[in-house]
RNA sequence: GGUGGGAUAUCCAAGUGGCUAAAGGAAGCAGACUGUAAAUCUGUCGAGGUUUCUCUUCGAGCGUUCGAAUCGCUCUCCCACCA
């Protein structure tokens, strides 16, 4: 069985430095599992590796689409199983390396079905919103499946997407279930290490407003400026932290402190919420902390847990 | 010195006699998550007590009232305008 060694960890721990030291002794490339660096250029506020690390150890799952184009976990197993196949036909280690909670899960479960939303239900739902709001879809969404419905009810989102897939599959949610609880994780036949990165509280944050000072000071302003000229931001893209902040202060009239505090305090949201799923959501091998150690003690601590 | 406005829980901010431990927002804390996931959503959020119980709150004190964050008087502080 085959290897897949796995470097998680919350925003800003100092995962891309460590990859880059743990790929080389390893021999290993690197299969990024970022939901935001499959895009061209959002490079500063994303914090993506530069050129320089990028010559270093080759580097998969970063700048495959446009701003602009859509793109989802399902776009990102594919690519991350080519990427895993090429680099094991080369016959060299790879390394996942991101913090991206629901990208990473799908290394461990299957996280998608392969249900086709149709452009009916597509419509019905666009229409029936629109018209009659969200409330209407719920109803529907009750009548479909005979009151028995396990979803968030008050979460549009899931509201809208369960909807579409009962429209489009004339099945019930219930059903849909059943059908997905069978389906195999596409990277069960690997042999995955996981090793989860922390740091203390204050480190961390300490970090994180470092990180900031050095986007603003490394021009995240113009990089979202030109990403509105020329229209590349996509639905998704356009609310990560760093470029919403960025684009909602292009336009109010505050003073850059403001806006760094801004995506100071969500970045540590966002901190909070990956703790909150990486509790849960994946299984985790080894924890490592940074904050007490060197980063050559962190290393062998991490190759143990890859070894063992 | 004069006049007017204000002082509400961690912060911002409603409330102008009982339905008020006190709207709403933010922050905080906890959580969900099967296709935008750095997204989306939920709970909690004065202090105790392991159910709708008790205690302490609306600058301070006194008073009116069956009952006050809400009314009156005095004081303290802040703001604005006039001097």
């Amino acid at each position: 069985m085959q290897d897949l060694f796995i470097l998680t960890g919350y925003t800003a721990t100092g995962k891309t430095e460590l990859s880059l030291e743990i790929a080389e002794q390893m021999e290993a490339e690197i299969v990024s599992c970022d939901s935001l660096l499959v895009y061209k250029n959002l490079d500063i506020g994303t914090a993506k590796p530069i050129q320089r690390d990028l010559d270093r150890i080759k580097h998969h799952c970063i700048n495959l689409v446009n701003p602009e184009e859509n793109f989802d976990v399902s776009s990102y197993i594919e690519a991350a199983r080519c990427a895993i196949g090429d680099i094991h036909s080369r016959e060299k280690n790879a390394l996942v390396v991101g913090g991206s909670g629901f990208y990473l899960k799908s290394f461990f479960y299957s996280v998608v079905d392969d249900v086709k939303i149709t452009a009916e239900a597509e419509n019905f739902v666009h229409n029936s919103l629109n018209f009659n709001g969200i409330g209407a879809l719920v109803d529907k969404l009750l009548e479909l499946n005979n009151g028995q419905v396990d979803i968030d009810l008050k979460n549009p989102r899931r509201v809208i997407s369960a909807l579409k897939r009962c429209l489009s599959t004339g099945k019930t949610l219930a059903e849909m279930h059943e059908n997905f609880a069978q389906r195999k994780c596409k990277f069960d036949g690997f042999n995955r290490r996981t090793v989860l990165l922390t740091r203390d509280g204050d480190d961390l944050k300490q970090r994180v407003q470092w990180r900031i000072e050095s986007m603003i000071a490394g021009s995240l302003i113009d990089e979202v400026r030109s990403l509105i000229d020329r229209g590349q931001f996509n639905g998704s893209n356009k609310n990560a932290i760093g470029y919403r902040e960025t684009i909602r202060w292009l336009q109010a009239n505050t003073t850059i402190d403001a806006l760094m505090r801004e995506i100071y305090s969500n970045t540590l949201k966002f901190i909070k919420k990956q703790k909150t799923w990486f509790k849960k959501q994946i299984p985790i091998d080894g924890i490592v902390n940074l904050s007490p150690i060197s980063p050559k003690a962190a290393k062998e601590l991490i190759m143990d847990v890859f070894r063992s």
